[in-house]
DNA sequence: CAATAGTTTAGAATTGCTCTAAACTACTTG
DNA sequence: CAAGTAGTTTAGAGCAATTCTAAACTATTG
């Protein structure tokens, strides 16, 4: 048994766990985000990605995969650019340094920095989630 | 001499200042966003404000003023939402609420929250900026 | 293993924004 | 104060990222 019949694997398990119906689509993708490292793609990247592989699947579908995955808490999406979105594969807490130059993200551990004095939210709102991105340039 | 009058006289006074020409639709765009309290717009509903109290600018040249007043310092752009960008008159320290749910954005004063724990950017690079966003929804 | 509910897809459509190049205008100089 | 000119504005085309559409496909259920 190879190694991507496991990832597949796994994949399948993971994709019953949050309610996905594990289509070949979806089981590939997830095999490719999940495998080793957290990881961040934009939609392009991945599906870019996935061509090189040799996996068929059209760009409206990673749109969309990544939008599930993010709604069954897979992925995250990270908002640091207003040209393109990227997502995460590591879903905890923690927060971003964004390298301006390259369009790169860094995980910050969630520890590591922390946030004080928070206001409370206006009337009849609750805190979703607080994000810290600390933007970075070429010295 | 009417209220217009007196801010275009203002408006004129900072655009010289930062080193613009005071055409008539930086004069025009500048006392409508510098006229009262620190405010929050995107380029289409500057544009749409501009329209209705009947000052006859192009969006394209809202897209450019916004990019020239946030380069010369008069404002501040601000990414918290992956679909239009935000720009700023408050250039000051500060912070921002974002209500997801209606897009609007609110100030959070720089003295009343506070980052720390930010590690060391990667080789050859250095903090640009820290951003917070503090993310809310209806409760 | 057929029915069906959910999924994928190519391509069109949409959105937010930028570019282009021709017309216009604020400032300078004679 | 009349050009000259460098900088500005504009309509409309263009572009990149993303979403929509509706027809073909497929995983699951009975």
């Amino acid at each position: 048994m190879g190694k991507a019949m496991r990832e597949n694997g796994k994949a399948i398990q993971r994709l019953r766990e949050v309610g996905l119906r594990p289509t070949r689509q979806r089981v590939e993708l997830a095999s490719v985000l999940f495998k080793g490292e957290d990881r961040h793609v934009t939609a392009e990247s991945l599906y870019e990605e996935a061509s090189q592989l040799g996996l068929r699947i059209s760009l409206a579908t990673v749109y969309n995969t990544l939008h599930q995955f993010t709604h069954a808490g897979l992925l995250r999406q990270v908002i640091v650019d207003a040209a393109r979105g990227y997502f995460d594969t590591n879903t905890g807490d923690h927060q971003h340094f964004f390298l301006e130059d390259e369009g790169a993200l860094i995980d910050i551990p969630g520890d590591q920095i922390s946030v004080a004095g928070v206001p409370t939210p206006p009337n009849g709102l609750a805190v979703d989630r607080v994000d810290v991105v600390v933007r970075v340039k070429r010295a």
